[in-house]
DNA sequence: CGGGACTTTGAGCTTTCTCAACGATGGTGG
DNA sequence: CCACCATCGTTGAGAAAGCTCAAAGTCCCG
């Protein structure tokens, strides 16, 4: 399997590019995920040992297996988390965006300095803060309201990986596509309350055929075999190829949950 | 699929059966898992809220959907964990024994009261302790060992999915039943420090090949196949369908982690 | 010793994968 | 501004892994 991987020359584009105020209260990402949790003081204390990173599409930012040295916080763009086996095959084990934590997954006694048991790339361009792990995981008992956040973080990351298993040990390929569909609509939030929209839903897709392949454990020929049938089915309109609009939620979730 | 969920006639034993002194110290799983957490006087305070109870095998004891009442800790047993489609088809999504702590993934805003995102049975007899959820997450920021130990399990077990995922979407058949038993050797800590054993092991297997097919995403007659595959090329033997041997652990990990 | 549940084995079938070719798309340089 | 090229996506045909259905073999327990 070559190039599985395509680098679109990884560059390291703007390190520690801070708001113009070098103040979190400035930062777009402010008032979503953990930043939403502290006050402006705490914020304050935590941001000393944060740096702001930019990635050019396609950057590598954590290998499995190295030592884990960050936490990142996604301030915007989208992320690819994966795991490989040694012949190159990959799993890819989320999507993450703007908002969402990362880096609680080392190995060992875990919240331990440890070894990054996944690794993560930019998919488009991303801008994310990068928090010293030693120094972050020194000062939770500062802050007992970041500690529950993580804690709800993690068991969050659980509950969709449960949902994941599922689907990856008992779903068919059109279940998978059609589950991801649905999971993608409302990770953007584009369903509020977790309600199911009535009404068409146009969203795009930031992440190639092979990311999609990868993530539901299918071929990108059955990707795009599955998008196809949906389209036929009059489910779902493919006007551009990152770009689907649900055009039946509800039979899409039907068919998503199990045929029954 | 009829006949999914074989019951053993669900019956709740022994509701309560606290050890004779009525203290954790006597407790056989003392010295593992959360409690080893723990001084004995900070036991003593959550002791108030536990009970102890023994399960029969095949009994369920969460329910998914059901609201999230309890956490659980689990003393002695083997416990396996799953999420269903509507047509019936199950994803066990792990396998818990003594010392592990039990019912963290609710839905919703995670840690606060909700709905149990999965089911969990008694595969042979256990013996487990029960917490009333609310009142230990109340207590939690009286036990800052605790809430971080939790922590600490929420992301040892997202480690575990996560290899699980990549297992269910990238793996055959072969390497599914290679890992799961090397896995299964490490679980039982009969491989020290995580290292590989050079010499055989001798391992059983509280759970059905049923049980087996539905956590690594394939048939009964597969596991079957795959199980007499190892055996005919000598990597195991199986006296006994729930009694297995690794007779040359190297060569089953190479299998496992990725036929290269 | 007999019955039921579990496991193993076999044969044919279905879904998905593999391999291959074609089509679309977007960026680049003439 | 357009043609070209690389990459990505789609479509088709044949192959293979794993599933389904069926039957025989084991084992446990009464």
């Amino acid at each position: 399997m070559p190039d599985i991987y395509p680098q679109y020359h990884p560059v390291l584009i703007n390190l520690a590019n801070r708001p113009k105020s070098g103040k979190c209260a400035d930062c777009g990402a402010r008032h979503i995920g953990m930043c939403d949790t502290l006050s402006d003081d705490d914020l304050e204390l935590l941001a000393n040992t944060a740096q702001r990173i930019t990635l050019a599409p396609g950057q590598m930012f954590i290998e499995e297996g190295s030592p884990a040295g960050h936490f990142y916080n996604i301030n915007s763009g989208t992320v690819r988390l994966y795991k490989a086996l040694p012949d190159g095959r990959r799993q890819i084990t989320g999507f993450m965006g703007a908002g969402h934590f990362l880096g609680l997954k080392v190995s060992g006694s875990s919240a331990m300095p440890g070894h990054y048991v996944f690794s993560a790339e930019a998919i488009n361009e991303v801008q994310l803060c990068r928090f010293n792990r030693t120094a972050l995981l020194a000062k939770l008992s500062q802050f007992p309201r970041l500690e529950r956040k993580l804690l709800d973080v993690a068991v969050h990351e659980l509950v969709i990986a449960q949902e994941q298993m599922l689907l990856l040990g008992r779903k068919t390929a059109l279940e998978r596509v059609a589950s991801f569909l649905l999971a993608w609509a409302a990770w953007q939030e584009l369903c509020p309350a977790g309600g199911l929209p009535e009404t068409m839903l146009n969203m795009s897709l930031p992440m190639s055929r092979m990311d999609l392949a990868d993530y539901l454990g299918v071929t990108i020929e059955t990707i795009s075999r599955a998008l196809g049938q949906l389209k036929r089915d009059g489910l779902i309109a493919i006007p551009a190829a990152q770009h689907v609009i649900l055009l039946q939620p509800r039979r899409l979730a039907a068919l998503a949950d199990a045929a029954i």
